[in-house]
DNA sequence: GAGTGTGAATGTATTCACAGCA
DNA sequence: TGCTGTGAATACATTCACACTC
């Protein structure tokens, strides 16, 4: 069992993956034609998925499921908890902050961030909440790796200047614009509106 | 300048380079060196979304920001308005529609749909929310083409099967569970909380 | 000469086709 | 025989290298 580098798009995937066998009764066998039909992808892609895990599939009965979530989580390395560290508490911050699917999930906000002396060196929803330039120092005392971006358009590249500085390695950026970091940190943007906006073209052109 | 179809990531890359172009003074002209710097993207890259569009980068001057602003939203389709249908009124839902972004988008959200009789046959922040059952009726005579899922997961496939039934053509869902749609319905997944999930991978891998 | 624009080469992801196993 | 697992083939995306133009 060579482990190989599991492919790009596969981890996303897999993490989807996850979610939906949560779903599932895990004493239950799954074959990968069910699963495509449940989750509206190609058999084969969700075999080869699966395969960058190691062989566990069984011919002519499946997966099962419990070995699959484990495997799964431990790969992606979310069988742990992960601290993480939210700017911008204002709006969006609280929403994420009180999404239920987070408290869910295995991550956890450890501490918020913001500019406004109003809302730092208090507890809001249970987290304590810094100003800005208590970052590097919470963040490094912390060991937080995982930061998230919920802040307006105009602070979100000082937010993550700010968390790169601290030496965070993820960042997570809600915030309607692209902000720029070092190729050693791993950037994604979340925003829903960049997402609405590639459907015109889609519509337009199917 | 035959029509060359726009490769599908560029699409994403191009509505951001619009929502970063908004920001420039019109009258300006941009390199695609200075542009890929200010994104963190490679310049060929840049040159190459641009060149989709046509020819209009003039060498050693680079390109109109205005040009480029107006080939890229008519490209995209963002050159109108376009009338959105959300379902799912509770926390989610109230603030996707009271996000500025939003407000200041090419999108309107033109009605309202849940299941709960509280937030149903009313106004809620100057929208007309409907029973879940009224969709098809609805969304047919105000010929809505895109809908947003914003319903907790329980709902969110029912949420899909009646937009879809009710000619929607593409589906951005928010809430945090893969929903299954025929081919012909474009599908985007923005829960945030998948993309937090693909970061400990990254992190422990890098 | 400093930029754009693009065919060719490379790299990455998906699908195909089928060998192998319970 | 019906399923898994995977090398080979294909499709798609990015980068390279350079011709072209202002």
């Amino acid at each position: 069992m060579i482990k190989e580098a599991i492919s790009k798009n596969a981890i996303l995937r897999l993490s989807l993956y996850l979610t939906h066998l949560k779903r599932i009764d895990r004493e239950k066998r799954i074959t990968s034609d069910q699963f495509a039909d449940q989750l509206g992808i190609s058999d084969v892609r969700i075999r080869k998925d699966f395969s960058y895990l190691g062989r566990f599939g069984i011919p002519r009965k499946g997966y099962r499921v419990d070995k699959l979530q484990e495997q799964i989580s431990k790969a992606l390395g979310l069988d742990r908890v992960w601290s993480v560290a939210l700017v911008g508490m204002g709006t969006l911050g609280r929403f994420v902050l009180n999404s239920p699917a987070l408290k869910k999930s295995v991550f956890s906000v450890r501490v918020g961030f913001d500019v406004d002396p109003k809302k730092t060196s208090r507890k809001i929803d249970s987290v304590n909440v810094y100003h800005l330039y208590e970052m590097p120092r919470i963040i490094r005392k912390e060991k937080i790796k995982i930061g998230i971006i919920a802040t307006s358009t105009e602070a979100a590249q000082e937010s993550a200047d700010l968390l790169i500085l601290s030496g965070i390695k993820a960042i997570l950026n809600l915030s309607h614009i692209g902000v720029v970091v070092p190729s050693y940190v791993k950037l994604q943007n979340a925003n829903f509106i960049s997402q609405l906006e590639i459907m015109p073209y889609h519509i337009l052109n199917s």
